[in-house]
DNA sequence: ATGTTATTGAACATCATGTTGACTTTATCA
DNA sequence: TGATAAAGTCAACATGATGTTCAATAACAT
């Protein structure tokens, strides 16, 4: 989950890194007290202690801005969707899922803001569409199983997977990534009662 | 689900009524376009045709708008709740949740909007806690169930049903509350695979 | 050391906010 | 129906955030 917009050729100045990093520490710090839209330019670039125009510099508002760290968070999703192409996830979720608890665990604090109260849901309906086009992509011959009930099913699994991992994060990541990785897939697999 | 704020002994106003009716429905009109956090009272107001000043009569921002709204969606869902409380959900989950479905369907928009990109993860969470504290009433006595995978199970089941309500209303509802809540009940007992 | 780039500080017009007061319209209830 | 209370309108105001600018300074890369 590297802090840059995007897969620039040349590093970034170190200046650069510097604010930009400054910037997210302030908006998730902020955002674990208010929802994004209290918080105004003024007060995040003053908790940062830089220049307020130095923000615009890189963001048009703190919304673009929530949404550019939303997309490193995708960029590190993808590649882990990606080390599991080969996964057969009807079989054996663990292996994908474990990982997933992994990064949630090493992002502790920018996870722990998206998915709070003063998250954001258009989080979690990219989250919905990556893993939607993953479902598609890994079945795409079962004719027999694309009823309507193929979209409720995902979209169960999906969200219910955040609420595992909200409630996981609520508790501070307390049990080991392991046995959560079983839970879920077992509640996947099983049901929930 | 009345748009009233509270448990007035005395009927409101007409003209109360039909304010905060035309508030609502701009709200809930502007809300499919963008984010809460970009409408103004301005625009709310315009749109609604009245004066800005009329919407400080009632509501001290947009979001203590958005909290009063939803305060009257839990009222409604309280009411849900209340009549299923001798349910043995363990056994039999589709009764109330035929009734929660039908409840969606009957208020398709607003739900369709807390529920959007542009909808409310605080309605998410307060949603979530509504259903813990019912099942903490309804198995007082399990003792042996305790450990911590509870907290997990009854995520896992809150959320994994918002995400089917998301998707069945991205549908506009097309299949039957019946056979959703058929459907529903078969992913939480059975698992989704 | 030098040229380049990022950041600063100040200034600016613009707009949304929240509140006020006098005025008009509408509802309620006797 | 008509009196009275309440709701809504309109205009105005101070305040503060916004987004942009420009010259000056600081930090960087080589």
């Amino acid at each position: 989950m590297d802090q840059s917009n995007g897969m620039l050729p040349k590093k970034e100045d170190r200046r650069v890194r510097r604010t930009k990093k400054l910037l997210t520490q302030a908006l998730t710090r902020l955002l674990q007290e208010k929802q994004i839209s209290e918080i105004t330019v003024r007060e995040l670039t003053d908790l940062a202690d830089m220049n307020r125009g130095t923000f615009y510099l890189y963001y048009r508002d703190i919304f673009d801005m929530l949404e550019k760290i939303e997309d490193s968070m995708f960029e590190a999703l993808d590649d882990i969707v990606s080390l599991h192409q080969n996964d057969d996830v009807s079989r054996q979720a663990k292996p994908i899922l474990l990982d997933l608890f992994r990064f949630i665990e090493e992002n502790q604090e920018i996870c722990s803001v998206l998915l709070s109260p003063h998250g954001d849901m258009n989080f979690l309906h990219r989250l919905n569409q990556v893993v939607r086009e993953k479902c598609l992509q890994l079945w795409p011959n079962k004719e027999e199983e694309k009823d309507s009930s193929f979209e409720y099913h995902y979209s169960f699994v999906v969200y219910g997977c955040v609420g595992v991992f909200r409630a996981w994060l609520n508790g501070k990541c307390q049990e080991p990534a392991e046995k959560m990785a079983e839970l879920a897939d077992a509640m996947i697999r099983r049901g929930s009662l």
